[in-house]
DNA sequence: CCCCAGAAGCAAATATCTGTGCTTACGATG
DNA sequence: CATCGTAAGCACAGATATTTGCTTCTGGGG
């Protein structure tokens, strides 16, 4: 009597439905033929009635910026190697191979798709931006506590973040060769 | 007789109705309140029937391809400055002033929104991306006609192009002073 | 073991978007 | 100035998306 025969669908526990809504995002950023992005379409595809997730996250924007903290901060373990560089370099590395997956592409441009798209006053977009960047901050905390001296947050944007964003927006596959060893030499090799 | 006590609405010539629509997408874009980008909404910003809308370009994505071509085009002018550092550093110049202003940075939110949604061969996405970077082939071709070395795409993609990117998408501003020259001599100066 | 709060599922109503047939104005051409 | 092709506008007809009222299950505390 393991499972009654398949009645039409089991019910799943709420974990268990947002598991299955933030996967089918995914899927649908990632892997098909160019369907948009709706509401619809997700449920049906993580097979859950549509309006459970009308009714829990009201929006496809507060969807995406649900599944992307979600993601972000379960895919990002961020164990301490004991130097700014290898911190970086750790950063980087685990970035670049994200995006040579396509739901690793698919979730970074989710982060953009998940952006206020409105926000007269920036600000909001640019928390936004920090709350995303968290992981980049502690590195740069923990450097500062052993005395090292980080370079700004701005050029760590500039020189490491902007390239792996851009690159995984764009569809741009990463060189094969030492590729995260390159942007970290660049960073931390002049500071201007 | 000038105009017919204004009647309903005018009827305006197909090149009027294009301009109308695309400001109105960069308007829907960069001011209002958070609504949602879709062609009704266009269509009633740009005082067009939104028949016309679906009739023209059929998609939203379309649309979005089509404005900015248009724009990037008509924004970048791309005189010859007789010298690669010179014309990396116009279009710099041009760009970060650019996304110093909420239409500018609607422009380039637009060519992220723009880009193919599916394709899981995603050399469209690439290709996508190399029409849009076409001002910066055109640099490169003038270099090497001149006998310069300009560095490969992929780098000026991620010095140059990247951050340039990521500051409109996540809205933070460049630093006030020297940004495009600060950029350009990372790019230039270490040719790794 | 029973009860309750919270959330999922279902069905149906409503709102919104997308597409079609037709009419009418614009502007180019002769 | 007359004619004609193109594309805009209008009204209406699907097709989809969003919301609501209600029922039913799940899991945690008494």
């Amino acid at each position: 009597m393991t499972d009654k025969q398949a009645p039409a669908r089991v019910r799943r526990s709420p974990e268990q439905v947002r598991e299955a809504v933030h996967q089918a995002v995914i899927d649908l950023l990632s892997d098909p033929d160019g369907e948009d992005l709706n509401i619809p379409a997700i449920a049906q595809r993580a097979g859950v009635n549509h309006t459970s997730v009308y009714r829990r996250w009201g929006s496809l924007d507060a969807l995406l910026a649900d599944m992307v903290t979600t993601r972000l901060e379960r895919d990002s373990p961020l164990n301490d190697t004991g130097s700014l560089r290898g911190d970086l370099l750790a950063w980087a590395q685990a970035s670049v191979a994200s995006i040579r997956t396509p739901q690793g592409r698919a979730l970074v441009r989710a982060v953009v798709l998940s952006m206020p798209n409105s926000t007269q006053a920036q600000d909001e977009r640019a928390q936004h931006f920090r709350r995303r960047m968290r992981s980049i901050e502690q590195i740069r905390e923990r450097a500062t506590a052993r005395g090292e001296d980080p370079p700004p947050l701005e050029q760590i944007l500039d020189q490491l973040i902007a390239p792996f964003y851009v690159r995984a927006i764009f569809g741009i596959d990463p060189p094969d060769h030492g590729y995260p060893e390159l942007l970290v030499d660049r960073l931390l090799g002049d500071r201007n």
